[in-house]
DNA sequence: ATTTGAACTGTAAACGATTACAGTTCAAGC
DNA sequence: GCTTGAACTGTAATCGTTTACAGTTCAAAT
């Protein structure tokens, strides 16, 4: 494979001058169209290792995550990637995570410099993430909630508010008996809606019983299902609120298989709002929590770090969505 | 930040040493333990780059593909990042392409060495792009049909077995008069399922009727919707096989909302046996067209061609298989 | 024709690793 | 203590770029 030497040689010029022909700085007319040529007539492709190796940039962006299965994610990833395509930076994947380990040795292998940047939204929360996260010599984002002690850019979406909203929608369609059908605990969005569905609960006046919270062991449709097939007596809710539309997929289909009827014995309203939302059946009221929104909003941050890396860290804040459709109806 | 020499000199030995450490090779116990010791000490990290440029690999493997949205797609790479994920190279993803002149730019860009190879799965067929990756030099694997004049590694499913035995559950469901709700016919996949199907009803000993094809102009659920919408005489139809599951989605979201019922009136067989299947309602009779695993089987071969890089091209086919739902239940 | 300064070009030194090759150490066997 | 060969170590070249700096060209102004 011909490299810039050659190119150069087959152009009669320096290496320096193609160098900047190819990097576009100015050159006199027929010098750029020789090397062009030269360029054309051997297929040369400049080397991005060397490239990266001399000016300290890999042009790539990580993005990393837990679960490649949960669409929440997809969105995300969709979002940077839509904004990341216009510039000269590519997207590097780092998912499927299934433990907190795997993340912590994903985090060390960082640090080699072969991105100039990390865009992370760890769901576990565990003191080692934090202190590799601050220990890396490279611009973070942080997509969620900011943990003790890390002062990074961060897109923040206030999922409480989101579950407030929720609580609220149900106690107007004339709902009073709500559960939740939550994720697991050891991750932090479970630990953070547990928390914000007691207080919406309490602060519309319903009083808070413990018995409400169902947990379920993965944010899957089928911990949904299992969640939902767990409930010994259903007349004691009229709604339930999922940890995200994949629990309240799998709820639904419990409750479809067992002559429940949604909305009209039990209403359900999701989390995240997926695509899938619209395509159930009944339609399903969700909490939209921008997904792809953050994921844009978290790439404009990691470019513009990267343009201005002394800048202050930034927290950008995004507004929950309550989606109404069918699995709330009135009863 | 540290490099090499600065580990040697902290250590007291040669940078060959520094680098032998790091790489395994052999070594007086006495200077690995100083070498291991000043590595910890300073933090240090290889440079990736600097490593990639020498040994002329970037330790990475980039994942080509069209949508982002298509749950297929996300299988897919789920079985590539699975397999990845216990060696040392990295998934870099590309992907969100919206025109075939983006795929081009891309794989011209491709050539730069930032990638030891490239997976593939085009659902657009232009010669330009056959002609690219024949002149990538970069080992390749195709995931999808082989264009004539390439020969690389390649995964491949026999989708028209898939479609034709979707025909044959039908029929033996009791239903005669089957519709395809096709994909855009600029994509290789809407070529092949419709060729397909006009040979499974032939086959089946069914008389083929062009407007039994209704073309959608993406794969998504709302084009679905929309194909199921402008149907003018449902009547003629007692099933419908669907281009994907996310087409089916729309058209059996039509058919409720229409009082159309599936299966009573239709029936409806979806492809790809994505995750979403079992959570419609009814549940999606659906042919499983193996994304992930094909997704495993291309970064196995992947992995296979770079350990072994001169063997003759494969070729490997996974056979497709038809999950049973209710979607399609007897009459 | 000469001057002048802008515009361009070439030389050579980095960037941070790997590795061939030659040189050194060291234990074992005498 | 000496020889021997294996095992280890260090020197220095190399991978393919970019870029500071010095040198050259060239058109316009005198």
């Amino acid at each position: 494979m011909a490299n810039i030497e050659a190119v150069a040689k087959q152009a009669g010029v320096s290496v320096a001058s193609v160098s900047r022909v190819i990097n576009g700085a100015a050159a006199r007319a027929d010098t750029e169209a020789r090397v062009r040529k030269a360029i054309a007539e051997l297929d040369y492709q400049p080397n991005s290792a060397a490239r990266a190796l001399k000016v300290r940039q890999s042009e790539q962006i990580c993005l990393s995550f837990d679960d490649l299965a949960n669409p929440a994610y997809i969105a995300m990833t969709r979002g940077v990637g839509r904004e990341l395509s216009a510039t000269k930076y590519r997207l590097i994947l780092s998912s499927a995570f299934s433990s907190v380990e795997e993340i912590v040795k994903h985090l060390q292998t960082m640090g080699r410099g072969f991105a100039d940047g990390l865009i992370i939204s760890p769901i576990y929360s565990d003191e080692r993430i934090t202190k590799l996260i601050s220990a890396l010599h490279m611009p973070v984002v942080l997509v969620g909630t900011q943990p003790e002690g890390l002062d990074v850019d961060n897109v923040y979406v206030d999922s409480s508010a989101g579950i407030a909203m929720a609580v609220e929608h149900l106690i107007q369609t004339g709902r009073t008996k709500i559960g939740l059908i939550n994720g697991p605990l050891s991750t932090k969005p479970g630990v953070r809606r547990k928390a914000a569905f007691e207080k919406a609960i309490k602060a519309a006046g319903l009083k808070f019983d413990k018995a409400s919270v169902i947990q379920a062991n993965t944010f899957s449709p089928e911990a949904g299902y299992f969640a939902f097939s767990e409930i010994a007596d259903f007349s004691k809710f009229d709604a339930f609120i999922c940890a995200n539309d994949q629990l309240a997929a799998g709820a639904m289909k419990f409750a479809s298989e067992n002559g429940i009827s949604i909305p009209g014995d039990i209403a359900i309203v999701g989390i995240d709002n997926t695509d899938m939302a619209s395509l159930l059946h009944p339609t399903l009221t969700s909490v939209d929590l921008k997904a792809e929104e953050r994921g844009e909003i978290a790439a404009q941050l990691m470019l513009d770090r990267l343009a201005n890396p002394d800048r202050a860290p930034k927290r950008i804040t995004v507004e929950p969505k309550l989606v109404i459709r069918e699995s709330t109806a009135k009863k």
